[in-house]
RNA sequence: GGCGACCUGGCGAAGUGGGAACGCAUCGGUCUGCAAAACCGACAUGAACCGGUUCGAUUCCGGUGGUCGCCUCCA
């Protein structure tokens, strides 16, 4: 597999660490608020990127931290008028129950700003050690001119570099705080060698991702909008400290926009992740990301979620459509769906691995679908390659966490109420008594179900 | 001002130096008591515009126009 890293501006191929594991990190949530669906999408990818490599048979294991100490925990804490930490803890809850909603699993490692003090400082003090940073009142600041490299992955000059806060404690405007001296109206710290106060904004990402992955890994992630300073800042402090390379690919995703401008909190053209799963379902919202390749920007909108909704309609749809011919299966093999079969598999490894091409996955799938629907249009396969085909049909949606497609709507899972109401109906319907037939049907749909007439009578789903 | 990205059918969205995937919508058809749903089929001789390289460019290079992002918090 290749993946396009921001640092070369090429593609990269992606090879394990040292001890055989594909270490991922990416940069999670600040918490003071509920994450909207723009703050999803990482998750989102870097969730189905490490299911692809373990369905793959490699090993890989995922950090997402989550950064709970912040100048925005404070002030969005005081403007509430409760403590930051009770703020950050709470905002954390709600981001783990937001992202479960996904039900895309957990990270392998979530780890905390305020679990990892010792580690932050331990590097600080490195830094420090190294002439990298520099103590100035309560502060540390890392000393930008004396890391040559500084720019490498924005690409960037320090000498392009105007807008810089001057900072009254700074050597020089460029440089960064690792550490913030308490202030007036900071209702949390932490002791440190250099006294009270909290790592800075960048510090603790490299802190935690060295202590969960180590000092040298396969990939560092994150929205492209961390390129600079965040990640620029990340490697600053972690190959200064080290003089080892940090991560080895820099994979980044493009930005959601809403209204043509980018999702952001501080515009305010947001929706929050909970309302969007609640509205539209986990697997329309990720079936949205998956048919946009993660380095596009990506509109959202009703209407994207509305195709992203009739899209999953139509695999469940074949799924549905699987089943049924299960129940009463032919005997012959249809050559053509099963050269579909191959065909999608080929299709879809070939736009996994280059780099992440989850939209040319997604259309293989579109195709074999197809394939399946052509093939019911010819006769009714045997039950072995209905099998077959099914379990290469789900095997592919799961690599994409997608496999809840499959599951829903099984006919066992049609309440008998529902059933009896089904019965009832055609039993109006042979007796042509249309109206009481079309009552039910309504009465049918309110139980949230939909019937569908066919050739071979009438079904019911639920309705979508 | 500096750095960078993008501009593909009605809406989205891929890939590609030589047939422009896929989804939605639309249209036609099948099915049907009706409706819906479902399924099948059709649907860009052309890729913002102008040049250049090439036997050949949507794909490479240059320019023009437009959109957007970063440079401050941001997924």
């Amino acid at each position: 597999m290749r993946l396009h890293s921001t640092l070369t501006g090429r593609d990269e191929p992606l090879v394990p660490d040292d001890d055989g594991v594909i270490g991922i990190y990416a940069c999670g949530p600040t918490v003071y608020s509920r994450i909207h669906i723009g703050n999803a999408r990482p998750f989102v990818v870097f969730s189905v990127l490490k299911r692809y490599l373990e369905r793959r048979g490699m090993r890989a294991r995922l950090v997402i931290n989550v950064t709970d100490v912040n100048d925005k925990i404070y002030d969005a804490a005081r403007a509430e008028g409760i403590p930051s930490t009770e703020l950050a803890e709470r905002c954390t809850q709600q981001y783990f129950a937001d992202t479960d909603l996904l039900g895309l699993g957990r990270p392998d490692a979530e780890p905390l700003v305020t679990g990892c003090m010792d580690d932050i400082i331990a590097l600080i003090a490195d830094l420090v050690a190294r002439d990298l940073a520099y103590a100035a009142g309560g502060d540390v600041y890392f000393r930008v001119r004396a890391f040559p490299q500084y720019g490498q992955l924005s690409g960037r000059s320090p000498d392009d570099m105007t807008d810089t806060d001057p900072g009254e404690l700074k050597e020089d405007p460029l440089d960064f705080a690792l550490w913030k001296g308490l202030k007036e109206g900071e209702d949390a710290s932490w002791d440190s060698p250099w006294g009270p106060g909290r790592p800075g904004w960048h510090i603790e990402c490299s802190a935690m991702a060295e202590r969960e992955l180590g000092t040298g890994f396969a990939v560092h992630g994150g929205g492209i909008d961390l390129v600079f300073p965040h990640h620029e800042n990340e490697i600053a402090q972690s190959e200064g400290a080290h003089g080892a390379p940090f991560a080895r690919i820099w994979m980044h995703n493009e930005m959601l926009e809403l209204s043509d401008s980018k999702m952001s909190k501080s515009i305010g053209n947001i929706a929050l992740l909970a309302d969007v799963v609640q509205e539209w379902g986990a697997d329309t919202v990720i079936a949205y990301f998956m048919q946009s390749h993660y380095r596009s920007r990506l509109p959202f909108s009703d209407e994207r979620m509305q195709d992203a909704q009739a899209a999953c309609r139509r695999i469940r749809n074949a799924v549905r459509a699987l089943d049924r011919a299960l129940d009463d299966p032919g005997e012959g093999n249809d050559a053509e769906l099963a050269a579909a079969v191959v065909t999608a598999r080929t299709r879809f490894f070939d736009a996994m691995d280059d780099d992440f091409g989850t939209p040319g996955a997604m259309a293989a799938i579109f195709d074999l679908v197809r394939a399946i629907n052509q093939a019911f249009e010819r006769g009714r396969p045997s039950e072995g390659q209905l099998q077959e085909v099914r379990l290469e049909l789900v095997g592919l949606l799961d690599m994409l966490g997608l496999a809840g497609l499959a599951e829903a709507g099984g006919d066992s899972e049609v309440p008998a109420e529902v059933l009896d109401l089904l019965r009832r109906r055609e039993d109006a319907r042979a007796a042509r008594d249309f109206a009481e037939a079309d009552a039910l049907r309504d009465a049918i749909a309110a139980q949230g179900f939909e019937v569908r007439d066919g050739p071979d009578g009438a079904e019911v789903v639920p309705a979508s």
